[in-house]
DNA sequence: TAGCATTTCTGACTTAAGTCAAGGAAATCC
DNA sequence: GGATTTCCTTGACTTAAGTCAGAAATGCTA
């Protein structure tokens, strides 16, 4: 587990945000960062919290979500390790728009807003990462957006597979498979439906000879139709 | 007709993202920039053309959608004067993600992306704003995104029409009303639905006397309740 | 202003997905 | 390691919204 005294420095450089930081400036970062843990489902903040400055998520998964007045939960992200996460009210102002819990045991790295912005005055650089990451963000909600209106459920779930197969690198295995380590009620909600609807797209891929389920693990034995599905 | 001719700097001034450049810097920006004319449903460009630079509408209406694999269009958002649109490519790469056509006679601004990349790094400032600027629609598209998938359709027609009424300023009239300028097929494909669902829905809170229709205005009877909808 | 074309509305029907309620499977905790 | 809680699945039912087809209204052009 990396803690506080357990070369922060190196852990800074492997951020990308920060990763064409002299040492010198990765020592300032270092100095006005706070290093937090949580358990699991831990409340990080809550939609509404005033803001104390950006996330970085050093260890686990967080989930970053918004509850409506009726109190359905939508989920805007999920986030992994060395992604920055809270940074849009670096920005704005105002309080937290969102709220983010643990999923695991989580480590991150909090850095106040005021000591943020001045680095980022002194160093332009890092207002070019922060946007590029904040374009592709921009690409990933606008995908979201297209999805949960023009695809049913079992697309949307056949898209997210193949993304969660991407970024597990078992892609261009002869059979595919993922992980999962999230809870089915958190997909569900982040594919903008419900635990039940998304538990019938799981059958109906299963009973199409698409996926193959064992356990946690998922395994595609027909990339080229849940590809189809996904398009 | 704004046109190039006519004082580009002070136009340029009005822009939020170069509001505070010196006139040296504002006169650089008019000499790298291109001012064009589209006439009403011109395309401005298509998603995966190749990326030229980012654009300022200067007057007129855009919209800004992606079209499904099956021919369904979703709309991302409906540019109004003085907003910048195709600006993710400044800084992910690649070819644009949308699409754009023209609603209205619109004038655009055209910074082709070397020279804008240029100016943000000797003008650190407008790194910032459009910071600030990217901050901003990560919140709306959080925002459509929530909506689109907790709110059926008559409660996202209740939000929009209190960001339209608001934005045209007659949010606290006895009976506040705006004029729909853009088609309901736009309208409806920004909501994520369909023109005959949005049809209904309008008709819906018609009976309900929540709103009142008059040609292409809409006069909101019952503020209370259009709130309540969209909560 | 007549006539055509586009946009919008309406009705009948279908379907995907949400709701409710219960049962089964895992995970977690003494 | 058995029991309790949490998570996931299944079935029967309801409902919102999509589809299709045609009518009405509006806008545009000649």
């Amino acid at each position: 587990m990396i803690t506080k005294d357990q070369k922060p420095k190196e852990t800074l450089r492997n951020i990308p945000l920060f990763s064409e930081l002299s040492i010198e400036q990765l020592r300032k970062i270092s100095v006005f960062s706070k290093v937090k843990k949580f358990s699991k489902n831990d409340i990080i903040f809550n939609e509404g919290d005033t803001y104390l400055g950006l996330y970085i998520l050093l260890k686990g998964t967080v989930k970053v979500f918004r509850v409506s007045s009726k109190g359905k939960e939508s989920v805007v992200h999920i986030i992994k390790p060395l992604s920055t996460f809270a940074d849009i009210p670096l920005f704005e102002g105002g309080n937290h728009p969102v709220s983010a819990v643990s999923l695991d045991e989580t480590v991150v790295m909090l850095i106040s807003k005021d000591s943020f912005l001045e680095l980022i005055k002194t160093e332009p650089e890092i207002s070019l990462k922060m946007l590029a990451g904040f374009a592709k963000r921009l690409k990933s909600l606008i995908n979201q957006l297209e999805n949960v209106s023009s695809k049913e459920v079992p697309g949307r779930l056949a898209k997210y597979l193949i993304e969660e197969i991407k970024s597990a690198g078992t892609y261009s295995l002869p059979e595919p498979f993922v992980k999962l380590t999230i809870p089915k009620s958190t997909i569900a909600s982040y594919l903008g439906t419900i635990t039940e609807t998304l538990s019938r797209a799981f059958k109906k891929l299963q009973n199409e000879k698409i996926i193959r389920v064992s356990g946690k693990t998922v395994f595609v034995t027909d990339l080229i139709r849940l590809e189809e599905l996904a398009r």
